[in-house]
DNA sequence: AGCTATTGATAAAC
DNA sequence: TGTTTATCAATAGCT
């Protein structure tokens, strides 16, 4: 409409595109407005414009999101709220997982012990002195392997820096991790990253510096 | 516009409602696709009538969830991906945690020893053996803190159950758990029930029935 | 950002 | 719902 018929294609002036643009933005925006009020609907409507200027009009009452979850419901294109639900369940697990390996381990280096029995003390002491046979097995074939040189080298290696690992370790076993205080952990990130470092000490422990 | 002007206001005829429902919904659904032509501009439009029909549109080329992203960044108003992309941080760093967790207890059981130094095992059994002294202590002190009745029955308790314990780690030791593996775990459902699936045996093997 | 000739949209009626 | 028609609303091209 106007003083002349515009064919339905982009126009290319630049100033004419955004005044059109403007007015024709404006217009929508009422049509909106009306369709609300007058029918009692419910409207999203969100333009950008080739400038990327965004312009929106919502009916009162109502969120975008809900908006939103209306249309994935009739139309059935979803792509969220299942995987959303998948994504939470998952990490509840994970976060269960984790307070049983926290505890696990927390007993295997003499901590968290006080909930257990005895028998269950003897079976876990036990298991330890099972698995030290197996390092102490270990330790073996990783020396027997070792080549002349390549055995000299490391020997010098592990003399030099013996006296450092073991003060770290005197370190670490003289710090508190936090690991299977037994509290359960929220979602929030503050708890979490305390786990994390508490882990990561853990780690470096099992590797130390040669 | 029409034969009479209409008062913006709620139609309450129900047929008139619905009549000029159907023709605002062209209309608008029309000049929101003379917007994309025309101007160049992404829109997206949801339209839900009073009897709960939904209508839209959708300028070609974007999705709908790229126009709610761009909505969000520009407005702020989020609800989603912040949440998203937090909950996937934390489930990376979660899954990153466990796989420090499942070596290091894989490795208290004997397991997962293949990349250690020598001078790491040595830091391990030591480690153990400290642990193993704290166990034992904190055996002593379960036992004195027994009175006389309850030692008793705990003991026969212990006795009547001991081979059964025996069995129980026979096959706990026999067992392959796939902890430790070394191999990097994904986000997917499968793997994450086989890590859970074993640190619940594990779980179990700490708390022997007694 | 205003103006106005012109086209576009639509209320009422069928 | 679709069509017609009398009206009102929106806006293209100018300023």
């Amino acid at each position: 409409m106007g003083r002349g018929k515009l064919e339905i294609k982009k126009i290319e002036n630049k100033t004419n595109r955004q005044v059109t643009f403007s007015k024709t933005r404006n217009g929508i925006l009422k049509k909106a407005q009306e369709l609300t009020v007058l029918c009692d609907a419910k409207v999203s409507l969100l333009m950008i414009s080739s400038t990327h200027k965004l312009h929106h009009f919502l009916s009162p009452g109502v969120s975008l999101k809900k908006m939103y979850d209306e249309y994935q419901k009739i139309e059935g294109v979803d792509l969220w709220h299942k995987h959303w639900e998948r994504m939470q369940e998952q990490q509840r697990k994970l976060l269960e997982l984790n307070n049983m390996l926290r505890t696990e381990i927390s007993r295997r280096i003499g901590g968290d012990l006080e909930g257990l029995t005895l028998l269950e003390l003897r079976g876990l002491q036990q298991e330890m002195e099972e698995a030290i046979t197996e390092i102490r097995n270990r330790k073996y074939h990783v020396i027997k392997n070792q080549t002349g040189t390549t055995r000299k080298k490391v020997k010098n290696l592990e003399e030099r820096h013996g006296d450092l690992l073991m003060d770290l370790e005197a370190k670490f076993r003289g710090a508190h991790f936090g690991i299977g205080d037994g509290e359960q952990r929220n979602y929030g990130g503050a708890s979490m990253y305390g786990n994390e470092r508490a882990a990561a000490n853990l780690f470096a422990l099992s590797r130390h510096p040669h």
